[in-house]
DNA sequence: CAGAAAGTGGGTAGTAGTGGGGGAGAATGG
DNA sequence: CCATTCTCCCCCACTACTACCCACTTTCTG
């Protein structure tokens, strides 16, 4: 399971230090793509087939499949860690995210978020100082 | 799995360098022909047996069904890359797609796409730039 | 305080991408 | 049917970059 919040440093070759708690379950490979929000995703190699094996299912005629599988799947990278337990973060991806020399990786039990570091801490100090209007961010939602 | 985005020269004999990621699984042969959109689609050779499969299920009496078939079966070009991983993109099938000098490949599962450069970046930055429209695409899959 | 583990940085061999030359086979015309 | 020409494909060579490997520094833990 991952989880918790770590940020790192991107060196000048784009590699980017997985936490050293995240490594087991990421070395037999990862895949970064492109987040709904402005941040990347990383998923665990087979936990990725399950997304990729739903777009297959998608019929090729519908326009709005097609842009899909290109935004998720085209946009996708795939990287085994280094032997530091590290992955290179595609140029494009990092300009995506705006990510420069750091960011923030956070587990989100099957799945992980890289973040710039900024933007990240904007969203967390802007929830965590409204409680009203977090409780309500999450009112509706069926857990 | 056929994952990411890569950009390559056309040389003046027509041939463009397949990345090497995806060789191993193109290796033994792969059919390009006429996309939905205007790209390539590039198929292995035993994944373009599923979707001939599909298409000789339409009935002949549809005319959708009977220009789809002229168009992606018509339309293709059976190649074996060579040695240094290369296949030949023909003049009719560049002229369709509109490239020249230099090639997008995308990869998309079990198949991959191949755009002309400045169009595929276009729609990129147009979908990158719209998180509204993102958000939309994922929307009623299970993720 | 000492040892281990995690994070970071840089050098180098191997491989990927690209370009060009030569030989075999196909096509065309005599 | 043969000869010539042209085209396509295979092979070789060069360049640039990637990814692996090693070493160092810093932080955490016992």
């Amino acid at each position: 399971m991952l989880l918790g919040e770590y940020e790192h440093a991107i060196d000048d070759k784009g590699r980017f230090t997985i936490p050293a708690k995240f490594r087991d379950q990421l070395a037999t490979g990862t895949v970064v793509t492109k987040g709904i929000d402005p941040c990347l995703w990383l998923y665990p190699i087979d936990g990725f087939e399950g997304l990729s094996s739903q777009t297959r299912a998608l019929p090729i005629t519908d326009p709005k499949a097609r842009e899909f599988r290109r935004q998720v799947l085209g946009g996708a990278s795939h990287s085994v860690p280094d032997k530091q337990g590290r992955i290179i973060l595609l140029p494009r991806l990092r300009e995506y995210a705006n990510i420069d020399k750091n960011a923030v990786i956070i587990g989100l039990d099957d799945h992980c978020e890289i973040w710039n570091p900024e933007s990240w801490r904007e969203r967390q100090e802007q929830s965590d100082s409204n409680p009203e209007e977090r409780a309500a961010l999450f009112a509706g939602l069926n857990i």
